[in-house]
DNA sequence: CCTTGCTCCTATAGTTACTTTAGCATGTAT
DNA sequence: ATACATGCTAAAGTAACTATAGGAGCAAGG
């Protein structure tokens, strides 16, 4: 077999653009590869692994610095797990906040939407919603 | 009353920078002031409510282009509403994509962390999730 | 044989939304 | 009087790309 795969196959293949692969190689997230004679970057099967393992971690959010993390541990499989999850558990953390917020501002929208019927936005409730901070993480505030 | 506010009492009160405050002012995302004898800026309750509004549209996401149409509606109440509900209908289909987004990506979350039940990287299954493309978009692979 | 078109190359600049640093002025407390 | 906190401006740095400029290699069509 052997398969190999030049640049533009990675991409298509991982929903990747060109440039993001290159720059994952100048970034050290992606490996120099060989050059075909013509200077071309030639990919295996484990750079298409490895960068789907990127993107996917991309995807779901976590940053590059993460993404060398999760590809550290997962060179060296003999570490504890509790990194690992730590670093998913707090991202799970944000991801909920995020979504609480969001269902809030939806409804919110909704009936907007349904109460803006020839009349003015004066009395749409979306300002209040996005300006009201009980729904924004404590501060500290205590005026 | 007539309360003020110096930048820090804002930055404290919204949980902003500091020089995150001057460069909302500087893309007109925040308005100029006025200033004090000392150049100092002076802010009103009008500005802690505007700036509420602004960090809690971009901890939902919001782009700062999307929190200027968004602070189009509050500046002009009188406006009718036709004319500003289309992009209302997009903010909503927009909120909409985020959670469903934001959803699919919990529960993938949740199906790693539980999968992950101490011990060594070798049998941690987040590793294996992440790298596993089954669970990725397909980009048209047809290997 | 030459041109068109596709894929690739490098290097550099632009984008978004900030954050950090440098250097200095002013206001408050001891 | 002297720390120390707070503010000012201007400029550079950061993350994670994206886009642009300029050029090379090679296959197929006219």
């Amino acid at each position: 077999m052997a398969e190999i795969f030049m640049i533009g196959d990675l991409a298509r293949l991982t929903g990747t653009k060109i440039p993001t692969i290159r720059y994952y190689e100048e970034i050290n997230v992606m490996p120099r590869t060989e050059r075909a004679a013509n200077n071309r970057r030639i990919y295996t099967k484990k750079h298409l692994e490895r960068l789907t393992f990127i993107r996917h971690c991309r995807d779901l959010g976590f940053s590059l610095n993460e993404v060398r993390a999760l590809l550290g541990f997962a060179d060296h499989p003999a570490q504890s797990c509790a990194k690992v999850d730590n670093i998913a558990r707090n991202h799970l953390q944000d991801v909920e906040q995020k979504i609480a917020a969001l269902s809030i501002l939806k409804s919110e929208l909704d009936r907007m939407i349904n109460q803006c019927e020839g009349g003015t936005i004066a009395k749409c409730r979306i300002i209040e919603v996005l300006a009201d901070h009980s729904l924004c993480k404590d501060h500290g505030n205590n005026l």
